[in-house]
DNA sequence: AATTTTATTGAACATATGTACAATAAAATT
DNA sequence: AATTTTATTGTACATATGTTCAATAAAATT
């Protein structure tokens, strides 16, 4: 890849860092933005369309830390419901972790599609669990099972970012545990 | 109230709707919005931030009559979670009603605040329902529960909605049925 | 090292944003 | 009906947006 090209990406998100620790994501313009990276306006545009673009593009490397941290320790073929206590904590950890960015992407002011970003990637986390786990669904019926176990995590994520992470990940995780195994 | 501002919020929700027929809502800007509703731009800024505050509060209405499905043929009283199946249909019902809305709620280019507001409105739908039944949960565990609980219903939704409402709202039901009894 | 490719720049332009303020007109109040 | 209140208008201004295009500079290729 043109160094070039990896140098401008590198500007934009180290000046969004920068002008996110003094106002909000969508106070930022991308005129701003581009003065403080030292680029040309009209670079910007040759790259994203808009500031949320730059945010997105970072959002991405951490639900990629948040998919690593499934991939590593665990035997895959043991897979449990029963069991998935221990693994389950890990998206409590990465979310306090990086809490900062998750406080964005909850905010009400920004667009859905950060939500989208770390839905999906859960989603396919979720999706591994089941895996061979004869349900006795159907296709359709997983996929619609997947979005509403999946939505059921993020609705505690966002009601812990409502609290100000409140409670620590060991205490969040027991709570979806035991919702998990209510009935 | 003065009746100016009435016409003026009427003639914005108008302009509003026919755009939007158009093309999407964040490609409308106040400019044009203004000009199509024959009001001042400046008069705009009066009432509203942006073209999304216009969006919200036609929303509102939207989830209004939401709230209002669950207020009427249910006797409050003798609420079980068991039986809840009658009820709950209503969300689907509502929501393919109004799909047209919900599709634009549900596009990652719109801000979180709609996803929020149908959030709230449905979790506070779902407290009353959880109202007497003593769950042996403190308030901090309810909290938590009803935001999951929520969430999973609009996980749902939004699959539907991905799937471009493939399901009439009965099946989606019995669905949702099959994921709460589910353990 | 010379050449080719291409990302970046700077300038320009039409339009949009956000704010301010005095003038006007349409409501509400007396 | 006259008066008061206030929402709306028109104008102005600085800044931002989104796009175009030729000139430049930096990278990749030979």
């Amino acid at each position: 890849m043109d160094l070039r090209i990896i140098k401008t990406h590198e500007r934009l998100q180290q000046a969004l860092l920068i002008l996110l620790k003094e106002k909000s994501l969508n106070e930022i313009s991308i005129a701003e933005l581009s003065r403080l990276a030292k680029i040309n306006r009209g670079t910007f545009y040759l790259h994203y369309k808009n500031v949320h673009g730059v945010f997105e593009r970072y959002f991405s490397e951490i639900v990629e830390d948040l998919k690593r941290s499934f991939e590593l320790p665990y035997d895959l073929t043991n897979h449990n419901i029963e069991q998935l206590q221990p693994e389950m904590i890990q998206i409590f950890d990465h979310v306090q972790k990086y809490n900062s960015f998750y406080r964005i992407v909850f905010d009400e002011k920004v667009p859905l599609i950060y939500y989208k970003q770390l839905f999906h990637t859960l989603r396919s986390i979720m999706k591994e669990f089941v895996q061979g786990h004869s349900l006795n669904l159907t296709d359709l019926q997983l996929d619609y099972l997947l979005s509403y176990q999946t939505n059921a995590i993020i609705g505690i994520l966002m009601q812990w970012d409502e609290n100000d992470y409140d409670l620590p990940p060991q205490t969040m995780n027991e709570f979806l545990m035991s919702y998990i195994r209510m009935k």
